[in-house]
DNA sequence: GAAAAACAGTTAACTTTGTTTATCATAAGG
DNA sequence: CCTTATGATAAACAAAGTTAACTGTTTTTC
């Protein structure tokens, strides 16, 4: 018989999965109100250059995203990255345009119905992380960002994979 | 154009979900090199009982697990499972055995090879923990583990699904 | 300056994980 | 005995991901 001991490692890192899951899990229901997917949302918030997405610490960015910045961000394939824009485009909600300087580079814009979408969803979440974290001071929440901040970076470097 | 700020809300958020998925990335590569996923190694472990999953918090168990509990603790349909215990079945991991009292319940049990394996990824599981939080004080991860306990009970409550 | 290498993106075939719906068998309560 | 609830499964499908092979462009290199 297997017998796992109780740690609190192991527990820290079950209730940071379970959050993360349950949170995209509710993100869901939002997002499927204006009929797209957490995934195709996180896409739009890239284009939008949301200041809160980590990718944005490390890159700095003036010009439109390429589909390629965006595999990287999410950590997935460039197919993969095709496949989901074809249907935010299908959707109207991006355009591709060439870049004057490289033909190979196609940069990716917000149109606006896209624009006027992501401020809609930005209302809706706003107000459920206002109710999520209720109750907590502003230092608490700085901690465990510094604490989560100083795991992934101890996850990037000391184990395996990025 | 949309305009999003920065917030100190959504950058928890981010941080949290950052971790988890880097979490489930480097964990595939050692659950890998056993012939599993991440997904089935996790019904592994609630088959073995691992206290540190939050879902035997709430629900006491002393026979063997059923697929429906499994649904319910990983948080998916039962169909799903059906088909995840299929591939462990026939990876000779886990066997099913009818429930002398009811004939419609099917127990689930590890067979020997599962017990092994899942006695080999805890090593290395515990191993990785140890890495990633090495460094902080046994009352900062108790105060993590308290600020999401608090958030999940208010993603239940307050903001819709479960 | 032409050939080779690197880069950005796409397409096609496939896997994993998940869903819903329908079906079947067993239990349990009038 | 008949209805209803329960547990499991099969079938058909969707979303998101992969790898591998293929266009075209730039760059590099000789």
């Amino acid at each position: 018989m297997a017998m796992i001991k109780k740690t609190l490692d192991a527990s820290v890192i079950f209730h940071i999965v379970k959050f993360s899951e349950t949170w995209k899990r509710n993100g869901e229901t939002i997002t499927a109100k204006y009929g797209i997917t957490t995934q195709q949302w996180l896409i739009l918030l890239l284009l939008a250059k949301d200041p809160n997405i980590l990718y944005f610490r490390y890159v700095s960015h003036k010009k439109p995203m390429m589909a390629k910045e965006i595999a990287n961000a999410l950590n997935v394939s460039r197919a993969n990255v095709t496949n989901l824009l074809n249907i935010l485009i299908q959707k109207g909600l991006i355009t591709q345009q060439e870049d004057s300087s490289d033909a190979r580079r196609k940069r990716l814009l917000l149109t606006r119905l896209g624009t006027k979408l992501i401020n809609q969803i930005e209302k809706e979440r706003t107000c459920y992380n206002k109710k999520i974290f209720s109750g907590f001071a502003i230092n608490q929440k700085k901690q465990v960002n510094e604490f989560i901040d100083l795991c992934l970076e101890k996850m990037y470097t000391e184990a395996g994979t990025h």
